[in-house]
DNA sequence: CCACGTACACCC
DNA sequence: AAACGGGTGTACGTGG
């Protein structure tokens, strides 16, 4: 039986066994912080993402015009009611349309169908290799990425905003399985961010007057927790010398130095690298830290070789199953076998109990684990090689926010949202800094782990600049 | 008209 | 009860 462990408050507990009061403590901790979040509201400015909706529309009307040219008279097949307008935004339209008439696939191809078997797969992973098939292609998938910033974002948020234009979202907490928070009416932890157009939604959310946003994030706080327990002795080597654990993969994957590559990377990023080198940095971000950096992602999710190539895939990189096997099983685990240890190790204990508990004590029943259907034995192992990472990083933070409530009150700072490893408050101007490195230095302190936990901060107007 | 299942897309 | 863990919300299509 492992030791106990000493918390900031002074709580003593063993670590990695059921532990129902430390848990009930844990979430209990951060209540009053969640209940500021949901009082506060975050301020929407209405204008800006009015403006940004008149864009999207008229984008859209391009788009749907430019594919209309391109489909003369077609009208969608209905087997009912006989021939009807086409409608651009139903899948059972697109499907009909690309596959079945213009054939965009071509001869002997095999398509996906949808899960239940009605139709063929039409989602923008799937066009997006036809986009030079046919004219119209391109603009139906940009045209759906439109109608969903749209119907999500920019034509409803304005509509749920109290009379200081601010949005007060429902953190709940007893939905997730892993004790995360989850966002609803509206979601406010799913804001867009990946796309240039999508990440502008981002700016309509802003400070109040007098005050700036205040932002903290923890730095991959699931594969620290990893480190952690697993103590895999590269890993904790990555940390306790503040490395980029994919870049560190990518070096002892391919024999390559840390150092240089670091230091190739800095040169890259500040464009001090002459032709010949940043050929060679290219390539190696590409074809060798690439696919790292997609296992290092996926090996806590419980990524098999199919979803490590349909990944790849999607960024470009087309490797065969047997490549891809090989790469989880014996180019990665060569590399942090003390983590393997420690996922098989989660996995047996699954299967043996039908759960799993985290760092803290919250125990998840995975029963499918017991069973002796593989597939359903693998869903519920799955569930448990994540679970202990994704629960115990949540308690981390839920810790931090039991410990700053109390720093937000004396220092006039607004508690805003919570995203899973990051904290947004809204903070008077002249005591941004002072609170952001206090925020930073508590989500680093909340828990002592074997490696330093390390979470870095961003002030600002607009969310969108965090 | 409404409730529901489905497919899809957004986030960490 | 598929093929990558955890979430929420939308439009479409169908059936009561």
């Amino acid at each position: 039986m492992s030791a106990q462990v000493q918390l900031f408050g002074g709580v003593v507990f063993s670590p990695n066994v059921p532990n129902p009061e430390n848990v009930r403590r844990l979430d209990h901790g951060a209540l009053p912080m969640i209940a500021a979040m949901h009082r506060h509201g975050i301020r929407l400015d209405i204008p800006y993402i009015q403006a940004l909706n008149v864009r999207i529309v008229d984008l859209q009307r391009g788009y749907e015009s430019e594919a209309r040219s391109w489909l003369g008279r077609y009208q969608y097949r209905h087997a009912k009611h006989g021939y009807i307008p086409f409608n651009i935004g139903s899948r059972d339209h697109l499907a009909q349309l690309f596959f079945e008439e213009l054939r965009i696939q071509g001869d002997g191809v095999e398509l996906k169908r949808t899960p239940t078997g009605k139709r063929e797969e039409v989602s923008a992973e799937i066009l997006e290799p036809y986009r030079d098939r046919h004219p119209a292609v391109g603009p139906v998938i940009e045209w759906h990425s439109c109608e969903k910033l749209r119907n999500t974002y920019t034509s409803v948020l304005p509509g749920l905003v109290d009379s200081e234009s601010r949005l007060h979202t429902k953190f709940n907490v007893t939905v997730a399985s892993t004790g995360r928070l989850s966002s609803s009416n509206p979601n406010l932890q799913n804001i867009p961010i990946r796309t240039k157009l999508g990440k502008e939604i981002r700016g309509a959310f802003v400070c109040s007057p007098g005050r700036v946003l205040v932002s903290a994030d923890m730095a991959q706080i699931e594969m620290v927790w990893a480190a952690h327990r697993s103590q895999d002795p590269v890993m904790l080597s990555v940390f306790r010398n503040r490395q980029d654990i994919h870049t560190r993969t990518t070096c002892e994957v391919f024999g390559l130095d840390y150092e240089k590559c670091a230091d190739l990377t800095r040169r890259y990023e500040a464009k001090q690298t002459n032709e010949e080198e940043s050929a060679a940095y290219l390539y190696f971000k590409q074809f060798q830290r690439l696919p790292c950096k997609t296992v290092g992602f996926g090996v806590l999710y419980g990524q098999t070789a199919e979803g490590l190539q349909k990944s790849l895939a999607s960024e470009g990189i087309h490797w065969t199953l047997e490549q891809c096997e090989k790469f989880i099983t014996q180019d990665f685990f060569a590399v942090y076998g003390g983590l393997r240890v420690m996922l098989e190790d989660d996995y047996s204990f699954a299967r043996r109990y039908g759960m799993v508990v985290d760092y803290f004590g919250r125990v998840r029943l995975v029963p499918e684990a017991k069973s002796n259907l593989k597939w359903i034995n693998n869903e519920g192992t799955r569930k448990a090689g994540n679970h202990p990472e994704q629960s115990s990083a949540q308690g981390g933070l839920k810790l931090s926010m039991a410990e700053l409530q109390p720093i937000c009150e004396r220092m006039d700072v607004w508690p805003l949202l919570q995203i899973h490893d990051q904290l947004i408050s809204d903070c008077p101007v002249g005591l941004a800094q002072e609170f952001a490195d206090v925020k930073t230095w508590v989500m680093e302190h909340s828990v002592p782990l074997s490696v330093p936990t390390r979470a870095s901060n961003d002030i600002g107007e607009r969310w969108m600049d965090l």
